[in-house]
DNA sequence: GTTTTCACG
DNA sequence: GACGTACGTGAAAACC
């Protein structure tokens, strides 16, 4: 869905594409957006501010070949005319406000944009207007505003731009809005009404009810022409009573597309801004950030060009661009991808008819591919069949293994061995590029099946595509990316199987509904590709995809297969012994309460504390439950209370017995391992997570939780090798932040948090006591986690205005770091999101928020997720790079079994073991070259506890 | 299906 | 003056 023409260095004459600012919607919403700022004359120009980064940023990346601001001429409009209540009570604008708006008239001058304006018309009917007319002219149009009321425009060769988010509202969005297309959306408004405006609506009806009566019965008129028939209620009457108001309510929010254009369309040529000007202007705005980010002032390098190079320097030092089959790919006609229909797909039943199939993908050396199964987990699960899109619309559906039911009859099916012996030539081509939404699942699937993975070539992940550029934003899930990019819902898995006790098994659908589901999906992933490929390079995001996250994917599938050996027998013991001691300790806990109860239960166990036993310190969450958290029950321990102790040692053994000893053993394999899936676009960093089961969080911490890690084990004869960085986090603070004593306190291999402590409270480090250096360290985690007082003081016991002047103080020791803070929080609040060292983005989407909590909930995310997603970008490339490494080093008995964030586990024959950790250790620690050493620490042991 | 708790980095 | 607080995850159990 994205807005722009494509590549602006196209050489072929492109249609005109407008580009129109809401001038007057951006400055209410940059006003209440950003934090308060003013220029060096003490006026306000927190709005002025955004509203000159937007601009330089459209300027930049998303220049159509014509370009205007709008904005509102007057209060008074034909619509007050038509109804003279009509934004009649809308406040003053704000005092801090009032000076900004003339300011922003001179930045469209200080740009060279053209601001127009009109009397007796809003900014929203100008810019309809000019939409139509640029539409006439053969041209598009993108609209720069989030304004709700603009959202009726959205159609063919028109869409929207949220200026503050920079994400573009196509139908789909507006559909999510108002639950009607684009068309419909003046309908649903006249009916639902418009408190901040005055416009009346019909009293009663919603947003809910609104677009069900449109979706409907089509239109407003249809809509009141039908209501005096409906089935008496409350609704039916005032329907019929609002009538007229809902039909004047139809002129208020229907702009006007006619409106005579003040300035001609030749006239808004985008031209470049003369740049003595536009540096005079923004140097008198106090702009310096701006300035030295468009360029032109010799200070040090800025962000972005910081960014790219550093992007750049990235994909060079891996130094295997492999040409791939994109390259060669034709792309299918823009029109195609969304116009054509998702309903006509055919099932192949044939060997004839899957090779006519398989060529096709070949002579357009793209296709998509998708696979359906009998079961989610890829390493056991049954391949039922398996899709194949070839362009936008055209797509097939191979049964392989659907069974005859009464009701269905399954007809011809192609034997599993024919048709995969049929598919592998295309999966081995490497210049037919397949795309897979979710490629690791599928790759297994189909390597399960009996066409190796290692033998796949040409594949790209649109799932990844996306993350790659949109993590945070939203899900990566393909329906969800269907709807947003398409404007497209394909069918639900849930419809096509059923859902809880009456779902059936995919195997079990009949082969023409799951030939509408299964190619349909094909269908919908070969055209995300064709949406979203494009961006990924004005996104800046195609090294990281290339480079990191898509080799990622057989490194990851190669892990999952392989899985780690636990020791069962141990597990077993563990559980009894857990177990009885549980119930040991039972009749204690009851007799400390004065009565039995669930003790797993929060809730009981926080009405026997507080209420039966009337402890103090008792704290309500929101819903108005006690809290009963370890925090809360190590306190009362503390205080000499008996009960809060017992059940706190007893949680402890019963979340290791049910999370870890019992769940392990039940998904252990026949082979005695247990293998995890790892998720690749979940997090809102960059990092992975696992699930079923999660190996990422095995204890650790307490001596119990040792003895689990005990239980994972190599097998006779082999070792497991852990390798882990050290202080990656902190190491990317320094260096991003450039804090030249932590620096040299890393070159020099200091004890980075007695460094600390002895630099902020002015100890010499070697005398350095226990009790400071912890409290460094606290504040040394703080910092990466967007320190506040209230969570310093919590971590350490302390009141938060004591924790306040520790913080002061290290900021005054340190303070680039407050300035990297206060970078990262600006970026966050102008691009809506925040890029790692490696340029990956992280969207923080609260960062706009009204309320002050979540808002700098959103800040302490900015401030953590280019440290956090910065080391996911570098163990990731490590994990790319060791294979190849392990196998030139001749160290072919190593395999890698899991990654725990800064943790790589492997494992290998005994008598290799010590050269695979050193070969780890320099793999990863040559991962990124910072201007700080990184530290790999390595281990090797029988068990993971041993090896760690 | 949501909430609470707690395991990890 | 109250809010709701350190960042990122996933699983189990209780509870609705």
């Amino acid at each position: 869905m994205t807005c722009w023409p494509e590549p602006m260095t196209d050489p072929t004459p492109q249609a005109p594409h407008l580009v129109l600012v809401d001038g007057s919607g951006f400055i209410f919403r940059a006003f209440h957006a950003l934090p308060p700022m003013t220029n060096p004359d003490g006026v306000p120009v927190n709005a002025v501010y955004g509203f000159a980064t937007m601009l330089a940023r459209l300027l930049r990346e998303h220049a159509g070949t014509h370009l205007a601001v709008l904005f509102d001429a007057s209060r008074l409009t034909f619509r007050s005319e038509l109804y003279p209540q009509y934004k009649a009570h809308r406040p003053e604008p704000p005092e801090d406000l009032r000076p900004q708006f003339s300011l922003i008239r001179e930045a469209t001058q200080a740009f060279g944009v053209p601001g127009i304006e009109l009397p007796g018309w809003e900014a929203d009917d100008l810019i309809a207007s000019y939409a139509t007319a640029i539409r006439a002219a053969g041209g598009t149009c993108t609209i720069v505003s989030s304004d709700k009321d603009l959202m009726q425009l959205v159609g063919p060769g028109v869409c929207m731009l949220d200026p503050i988010r920079q994400t573009p509202i196509g139908p789909a969005e507006v559909e999510v809005k108002f639950g009607v297309p684009p068309e419909k959306v003046v309908d649903v408004q006249a009916l639902m009404g418009d408190p901040t405006d005055n416009v009346p609506g019909v009293p009663g009806i919603g947003p809910k009810t609104a677009s069900a009566l449109v979706n409907e019965f089509g239109t407003l008129e249809a809509v009141l022409d039908a209501a005096p028939d409906m089935k008496k209620s409350k609704r039916r009457d005032m329907l019929v009573e609002h009538a007229q108001a809902a039909r004047l309510s139809l002129q208020l929010v229907t702009l006007a597309r006619d409106v005579p254009l003040p300035v001609p369309l030749e006239e808004l040529v985008t031209r470049d801004p003369d740049l003595t000007i536009l540096a005079e202007w923004l140097s008198r705005m106090g702009f310096r950030s701006l300035l030295s980010r468009m360029g032109m002032t010799p200070q040090p390098a800025s962000v972005h060009a910081h960014r790219s190079a550093r992007a750049t320097a990235h994909a060079s030092a891996n130094g295997l661009p492999t040409p791939t089959a994109q390259d060669t790919a034709t792309s299918a006609p823009a029109q195609a991808i969304s116009s054509a229909p998702y309903d006509k797909y055919e099932t192949v039943r044939t060997a004839h008819d899957l090779q006519k199939w398989i060529t096709a993908a070949q002579e357009a050396g793209l296709c998509a591919v998708d696979t359906e199964t009998d079961g989610l987990d890829p390493l056991n699960a049954r391949l039922v069949g398996f899709s194949i899109a070839t362009a936008p619309g055209q797509a097939c559906y191979v049964p392989l293994r659907h069974a005859g039911t009464l009701e269905a009859h399954t007809g011809e099916q192609l034997e599993p061995d024919t048709a995969l012996n049929l598919l592998r030539p295309l999966l081995e081509d490497d210049t037919t590029l397949k795309v897979f939404h979710n490629a690791k699942f599928d790759l297994l699937v189909l390597d399960h099946a009996g066409l190796a993975m290692d033998h796949t070539r040409a594949v790209d992940d649109t799932m990844l595509i996306s993350y790659s550029q949109s993590a945070g934003l939203h899900g990566q899930g393909m329906d969800e990316l269907s709807a947003l990019h398409l404007g497209h819902d394909p069918i639900s898995y849930d419809s096509v199987t059923g859902t809880g006790r009456a779902r059936i098994p995919f195997a079990q659908v009949p082969v023409e509904k799951a030939t509408t589901y299964a190619a349909e999906d094909a269908d919908v992933t070969l055209r995300l590709w064709h949406v979203l490929h494009p961006t990924l390079r004005t996104n800046q995001a195609l090294a990281l995809y290339e480079q990191i996250e898509r080799p990622l994917v057989a490194v990851l599938a190669d892990m999952e297969k392989a899985g780690i050996a636990v020791d069962r027998a141990e597990l077993a013991r563990l559980s009894a012994d857990f177990e009885a001691r549980m119930k040991d300790m039972e009749a204690g806990i009851f007799s400390a309460a004065g009565r039995e109860f669930n003790i797993a239960s929060p809730k009981q166990l926080g009405e026997i504390l507080f209420d039966e036993m009337a402890l103090k310190g008792g704290k309500r969450g929101k819903a108005g439950a006690w809290s009963t958290d370890s925090a809360v029950l190590q306190e009362l321990a503390d205080q000499g209370h008996d009960l809060p102790a017992r059940v706190l040692e007893w949680r402890q053994l019963s979340k290791l017995k049910s999370t870890y000893t019992d769940a392990l053993s039940r998904q252990a394999s026949s082979a005695g391992r247990v293998h995890t899936s790892f998720q690749m676009a979940i997090t809102t960093t960059g990092r992975l997570s696992s699930t079923d089961p999660n190996l990422q969080n095995i204890p650790v911490r307490t001596e119990e939780g040792t003895r689990i890690r005990q239980a994972f084990i190599a097998p006779e004869g082999r070792r497991l090798i852990s390798a882990d960085y050290s202080q990656i986090e902190l190491r990317l603070l320094a260096d991003v932040a450039n804090i030249p004593t932590l620096r040299e306190a890393f070159h020099m291999g200091q004890d980075i948090h007695a460094r600390t402590a002895s630099e902020v409270f002015g100890i010499p480090i070697e005398d350095m006591d226990p009790l400071t250096r912890r409290r460094a360290k606290a504040i040394n985690f703080g910092i990466i986690y967007g320190i506040s007082a209230f969570g310093l003081g919590r971590q350490l016991g302390i009141p938060a205005g004591e924790a306040r002047s520790y913080i002061d103080t290290y900021f005054a020791r340190y303070p680039g770091i407050r300035d990297y803070m206060e970078r990262k929080k600006e970026e966050a609040q102008t691009y809506g999101y925040v890029l790692t060292p490696f340029g990956r983005r992280c969207y923080v989407p609260g960062i706009a928020e009204k309320s002050a909590a979540r808002r700098q909930y959103a800040e302490r995310q900015a401030i953590n997720a280019p440290l956090q997603g910065g080391a996911a970008d570098i163990i990731k490339q490590a994990m790319v790079r060791l294979p190849r490494a392990l196998h030139e080093a001749g160290l072919h008995s190593a395999r890698l079994l899991l990654q725990v964030h800064d943790e790589l586990l492997l494992e290998a024959d005994a008598h290799e073991a010590e050269a695979v950790a050193r070969t780890a250790k320099n793999v990863m620690e040559a991962a990124a070259t910072l201007s700080i050493p990184l530290v790999v620490e390595t281990g090797i042991g029988q068990n993971w506890a041993q090896a760690h």
